[in-house]
RNA sequence: GGUGACGUGGGUGAGUGGCUGAAACCACCGGUUUGCUAAACCGGCAUACUCUGAAAGGGGUAUCGCGGGUUCGAAUCCCGCCGUCACCGCCA
């Protein structure tokens, strides 16, 4: 969330950025309504500080008297001490409920937009960061979506896994299963390569931690919960990798830190359904290689671009048609100040899928995480937080069918085929 | 799942109602000394909020796993929860 000392000294820049969000005038109130509460959080904490700090001292007093054997004159201390203690919980019942209200107007109150963040509504007006300049893949007659090449090679079984589970939840066999566990080895080597710690956390977090980067409260309905023991199914190896940092304070020379994780991603993804869900282009469970720094603040957008050449590289090395997208106010996660999307092109769809969202998220998560460095000077400060998909698996495999698909089979790219063992899919 | 023990600052660990935001030691930082290193000695060393100040700084409050309670006063007593460890049970 952002930080309520940011909000007071940058009244205006908030409001802009939220305007950015496409926040209607009404919706803005929100800002005066924080400040006000905020106000009333202040001037009660310094009554309450001071009542507690007179309590403090006679208390002190009343021991000593007590020690010196005047009874009498304890008595009377105590009872004014008493009469503290009303006032003193009235009060700190109000401090307590302003706080939990003010937490809750925070907690609506998405990211800043980075100036560079395009005003717009929707996906249709995301910006073509970097468009594919080379030529896009000519498929011979009669070429097939991947959905029918699932079923032509035998390598992965959605109805399967609507009898094990229910719809979105692929099935991977054969080669098919070869081919995934190839794909993730080979972004994991890739971010190993790039300086990323290997990570393998949980795929359950608690409340607190969904919270942190933010899943909780505002989208709730994406995750899978098990209510029984108040744990949540994992929507991005992003919520336990960035929460490996919460509640640390880091130095400034441990910068930046670089970790990587393979996990399955659990999503509900309630929503549409028809030709554009299709195959694996939106599935209820899928695999990602994540990337996540922490940086100083006065280099995470130095770090965003470094982020982006590395799943560029990746991209590359597939040998896919890509573009890069700059999202728009209207598009952009709550979360998050700058995101860019990595699209890679379907062939035989004839569309671009989003394979990867790289984001800097500035102090947003760090604020909720507690996650800060000491810059020398005794304060501590909030670091950057960063992450990106580098790539989510099931979108990739996708376009790879598609695309490389021959007469002979499917063709394996140079690069994934010591991971593979094989080179053509047939 | 059962039983028992335990949860104090970066670490070890003292502290069983007021003199304890917390001894001591280690680690870390600064200094003195030193041909260099080491040793020795001196000093510093939690976080958040808040008031005050131009600032440097100074004052206050809270925090000894978390939440509640008793008390004029709680790290210390009581209750609940969570966690760790040990043993037993079950198990990939």
């Amino acid at each position: 969330m952002l930080e309520l000392h940011f909000i007071r000294a940058n009244k205006e820049r908030v409001l802009q950025g939220l305007k950015i969000r496409n926040f209607g005038e009404q919706e803005l109130e929100i800002i005066n309504e924080i400040l006000r509460l905020d106000d009333t959080r202040k001037e009660t904490q310094t009554e309450l500080d001071s009542l507690l700090a007179e309590r403090n001292q006679l208390s002190k007093e009343i021991g000593g008297l007590f020690k010196q054997g005047k009874k009498e004159e304890a008595e009377a201390m105590r009872e004014r001490v008493s009469h503290l203690k009303d006032r003193a919980s009235k009060l700190e019942e109000l401090l307590k409920s302003t706080i939990e209200a003010l937490n809750e107007e925070l907690y609506k109150v998405p990211n800043i937009p980075h100036e560079s963040v395009p005003a717009g509504s929707a996906e249709q007006d995301n910006e073509v960061y970097k468009p594919w300049t080379g030529g896009l893949p000519q498929l011979a007659e009669g070429a097939l979506p991947h959905w029918e090449l699932a079923q032509k090679y035998n390598i992965f079984d959605l109805e399967l896994g609507t009898k094990i589970t229910g719809s979105g939840f692929p099935v991977y066999r054969g080669k098919g299963a070869r081919l995934q566990r190839a794909l993730i080895s080979f972004f994991l080597d890739e971010a190993v390569k790039a300086g990323y710690e290997e990570i393998m956390p949980p795929l359950l977090v608690n409340e607190e931690t969904a919270r942190a980067t933010g899943q909780l409260p505002d989208k709730e309905g994406q995750m899978y919960t098990v209510e029984r023991d108040n744990l949540y199914l994992i929507p991005t190896a992003e919520v336990p990798l960035t929460n490996i940092y919460r509640d640390v304070i880091l130095e400034e020379k441990d910068f930046p830190i670089k970790l990587t994780g393979y996990t399955p991603c659990f999503r509900r993804e309630a929503g549409s359904y028809g030709a554009h869900v299709r195959g694996l282009n939106r599935v209820h469970q899928f695999d990602k290689v994540e990337i996540v720094q922490f940086q100083h603040p006065d280099k995470s957008y130095d770090t965003l671009f470094e982020m982006l050449a590395h799943v560029e590289g990746v991209l590359k090395k597939l040998e896919l048609p890509f573009r890069i997208l700059r999202l728009c106010g209207g598009d952009l996660g709550f979360t998050s100040a700058l995101t860019f999307d990595f699209e890679v092109y379907s062939a035989a769809q004839q569309r671009w899928l989003e394979v990867s969202s790289v984001s800097n998220f500035e102090t947003y998560q760090s604020n909720r995480m507690k996650l800060r460095f000491r810059d020398g000077s005794k304060a501590t400060r909030l670091a950057h937080t960063l992450n990106g998909s580098a790539l989510a698996l099931a979108r990739i495999v996708a376009a790879l069918l598609e695309n490389n698909q021959t007469a002979e089979g499917i063709v394996i790219p140079k690069a994934l085929q010591s991971y593979t063992g094989f080179e053509i899919l047939d």
